[in-house]
DNA sequence: GGTTCCTGCAAATTATTTTCTTGATAAGTT
DNA sequence: AACTTATCAAGAAAATAATTTGCAGGAACC
């Protein structure tokens, strides 16, 4: 575990002094990854001492150890406590962008529930077939994505972002096949109702969406995605890569699950690209 | 500039004693981070000294400076100079997918080019019409995804999939439009042609896709996005994210070109959407 | 042959940790 | 209620370890 939310979650059980040296490290990373220990000491009113022992009881070696496990979980999964005000410049903009994104893939990895994915991709992997639903830009590309990337091993699969289309599939669906929807707000109604529909037919349930949401709760099984969007109306992206790396972990452990078969379809839909373009195999799948 | 990168464009201009250390530093990481100056020392056959001079010369303060610069790159970015041998555990497999989604980022953000890049959103704030081209899976995927972003601020915005659609649009474009086009291996050959004929007809042309290759060529302006792919056939998606991240890019700062406009509209969208479905205003735009 | 640059040694400096001690708080005992 | 004892936090000082500096020898390159 990473020592940014080790020192949250023992704060409670810190004296004063560590107390006041975990605020300081967590409120200025920046002066404490550069910081010599007389430094970090004398900032926090403490002495040298007592600054070593706050490192051991979280677990650190030493202070150096310290500084490197903070300096190595910083760069990723630490801006998000503080939304600086950033610059239109281009070159910030893309530099925010980008660290938003990457701080997405931390927090979903530090939340993801490896049990459940698991689960969850060895029900599609047995499934006769496998409905794949999502609404709304965000979601039906989800969807898209996971017949994008199942068909490819020899699963069948069908995906719809079309609400009637939902519901009619969700009734025809049989106890043997799986459905799986993907919902970014967890708000979304008609995927709820497709999903009792499923219930009551006893056809599996998988949910990408947030957990305790009203689709999670619909669900067999939820696969949780929970990040603070913030509150930039002009930016869903870094939660949408969230997601499609849920879908690419859940492709890729159905892989392994089917091994043999996807190998040799993955092999000859390659071959039919390649043969197709110009015969450089070392191209993507799909472009 | 990361510390990496700047080992390895240095590296030429390195005495022999520190291209020990630098190769040290660069095969074990692990321990390079760990160790003190001395251990390091040891295990390059240098003294101590060479060690200092070495980690002046590549701009740091001082050996533990040093330190952190490296973890603090090392997170990210690092582990492509080594494809470990993973495991099928569906721990392992989810942090191999994590780890390759942010390096994938990592070097996009790295090779960037942001003047291109603003170059395009001024060029697509301004368009009358634009035209989002892509074809197989991924980038009909990006073309869709920009067409998704860019509707949104008011813009006049298709995509196709459909390489005959996209040869007929290309031949209706006026100057005053814009076709932007996705080609993850710059071998889709349709999608050159369609360049072609706007070029023809004068109608600006951007690009995003590997540099270099033909489809870059055939572009005004090309967005490079150039990543190892690495030979896993099965996974397409940390690229697919890098792309999308680039996306994001380009339509924030599209966004903040045409700013009120945009405003106006996402609070209408947002409105419709909230009303639509229980009222909390938190959620994200398009589930 | 001179210059430049690399390099290690030893000394000096600096940083970090250990040990020891004090003081505070709380629980138990008379 | 007052006193003892235990426990623990935290600093001072000492010890240790790590890092850097200054200097000088030596190699390589004009």
């Amino acid at each position: 575990m990473d020592i940014f939310t080790t020192m949250q979650d023992e704060r409670g059980r810190l004296s004063q002094s560590e107390i006041r040296i975990a605020d300081i490290v967590l409120n200025d990373f920046e002066f404490a990854v550069n910081a010599s220990i007389i430094e970090l000491a004398g900032k926090a009113d403490v002495s040298p001492p007592t600054v070593t022992r706050f490192c051991r009881r979280l677990g650190c070696e030493s202070f150096s150890d310290f500084k490197v496990q903070l300096a190595r979980t910083a760069y990723v999964g630490m801006r998000y406590l503080k939304p600086e005000p950033k610059s239109i410049a281009p070159a910030d903009v893309a530099q925010d962008i980008i660290t938003k994104a990457q701080n997405a893939l931390f927090l979903l990895h530090r939340g993801l529930d490896v049990a459940a994915i698991e689960q969850a991709a060895n029900q599609l992997a047995g499934a006769e077939m496998i409905y794949a639903f999502g609404s709304g830009g965000n979601s039906s590309m989800i969807a898209s994505e996971l017949q994008n990337r199942l068909f490819r091993f020899g699963l069948r699969i069908t995906s719809s972002s079309d609400h009637s289309m939902q519901l009619m599939m969700a009734a025809a669906a049989k106890p043997t096949d799986v459905l799986i929807g993907s919902s970014f707000s967890g708000r979304n109604a008609e995927l709820v109702r497709a999903f009792m529909l499923a219930r009551e037919a006893k056809v599996p349930t998988i949910a990408l969406t947030q957990s305790g949401s009203p689709v999670a709760h619909a669900a067999d099984i939820t696969l949780p995605v929970d990040l603070p969007e913030g509150d930039n109306i002009y930016r869903p992206t870094s939660t949408r890569i969230a997601y499609l790396a849920v879908v690419d972990i859940l492709a890729s452990l159905v892989a392994h699950r089917i091994q043999p078969q996807a190998t040799v379809i993955l092999r000859r839909i390659k071959q039919q690209l390649v043969t197709h373009r110009d015969g450089d195999d070392r191209q993507l799948l799909g472009d």
